[in-house]
DNA sequence: GCGGTGGGGTACGTTTGCGTACAGATTTTA
DNA sequence: TAAAATCTGTACGCAAACGTACCCCACCGC
């Protein structure tokens, strides 16, 4: 696809940078590890970084006044973490968290603001994955009112698989369930009918996708939309 | 709060124009009826115009694989459709269709993307509205997934309420039950409560609001979070 | 090796909302 | 004015998911 054989970084964004953009950019980045369940970004707090994931994945979360979560969205090596400020405000209610732990490139909210006002193209690559995001999160919002728990086990399971690019995935019951915005026991049992039709197996805080075709079948149609549509504009 | 005492336009956006701008879009646009649940948009249609609601309000709605339907945003005057142009997509797979009668201004895309083009602040404060659709809709996310029929409903009134600045609304109960993807009955049975409560009263094809802080109360956190972000945001 | 902690399996009654259906009322159309 | 269409109220059984609780097991640190 790539028509570079070596793109200058993992990230698909800044991977979409010339050899001379990105090495000027250089100067002013910070490769990061991200480490499990770490807060990148909290909600209402003013965006002081924006983060380029190379490897791994960011959930997109929104915390209700109650203290309970439920994500919104999934930020991979396809994205960045910081699309808020992209858009001229300074901060979001949602929250971003290490879902899958891996890399990413960081800089200062300043630099990134100079960065894209200086680089038309660019902007405009990273005003498309904004709306590619913002079709994820309608698609959720259809998804959570409209499908049942294991149908959005699946989708969730297949959207992780996609980014973290290995079948086996670190994640316990109770997560899955704050992401998912349902009951621990719910998630329990749609593991198990998943297991029994043999779409994956499971382990201490692990599963593995074992039937990816299955677990496709198990999943509703909102992987498949945000999938094209994803596809359809940046691929 | 406007600091000119006449804005050119009642489209906020458009209104927030300089007189001299707006008289050299005038030829350029087109004042529209917007009649009641026409479609102005069809999702994965390429888009052909954007609207800038001068009353009345658009609904963002997606139409599922089975024909169902639900809504993920509104859009009134404080706003437009056509964001995913600005942000580089030349369609998207939402509908959007008139919820409230009114007026709207009208554009090609052709004339909206060289207007963005030439001018700066304007580019930006649509973009920061489009920030502001994404937290409503991120909000309608976790609304979709954790709150009741009747709490959505309160939210949705208020909205509505809110945008066409009349208490008196044009709602038969099966378009709210499209709206909010739930069963026809559903919508029935909360109205009754509130209508109980006092809190609105329902004639055919129309609910009135009659105590707007009772509807507050019976309504989430969800009216409010957005409320907020979007007055941070373009008050 | 042992206790503590976190993860997972299971159960039970309850609530919410679904699908469906039908009848009466009102409005629109012929 | 009659017929048709639309809107609303109501009902019933059913499925999904909830809140909660308890137990066991695996793994970790001491």
């Amino acid at each position: 696809m790539a028509s570079n054989p070596a793109p200058v970084c993992d990230n698909a964004l800044l991977g979409s940078l010339t050899r001379e953009a990105f090495a000027a950019l250089e100067p002013l980045i910070e490769y990061v590890e991200m480490p499990l369940k770490k807060v990148f970004s909290k909600g209402s707090k003013t965006i002081k970084h924006v983060f380029f994931p190379c490897s791994g994945m960011f959930s997109l979360i929104r915390t209700m006044e109650d203290g309970s979560t439920i994500e919104v969205g999934l930020i991979g090596k396809e994205g960045f973490v910081g699309v808020p400020l992209l858009l001229g405000a300074s901060a979001s209610p949602l929250d971003a968290l290490v879902q899958g732990a891996g890399k990413a490139i960081s800089m200062s909210a300043a630099t990134f603001l100079k960065v894209v006002d200086g680089n038309r193209s660019f902007r405009n690559r990273l005003l498309l994955y904004a709306q590619c995001l913002h079709i994820q999160v309608s698609q959720t919002a259809v998804c959570n009112a409209r499908h049942t728990v294991p149908q959005r086990l699946a989708r969730w399971i297949l959207e992780t698989h996609d980014r973290m690019g290995q079948p086996e995935l670190s994640l316990s019951h109770e997560f899955l369930s704050y992401m998912l915005g349902v009951r621990r026991a719910g998630i329990t049992v749609a593991l198990q009918q998943f297991t029994a039709k043999g779409l994956v197996t499971t382990g201490r805080s692990k599963v593995t996708v074992r039937s990816r075709t299955g677990v496709e079948k198990a999943a509703c149609e909102c992987y498949r939309t945000v999938q094209r549509e994803t596809r359809r504009l940046i691929a």
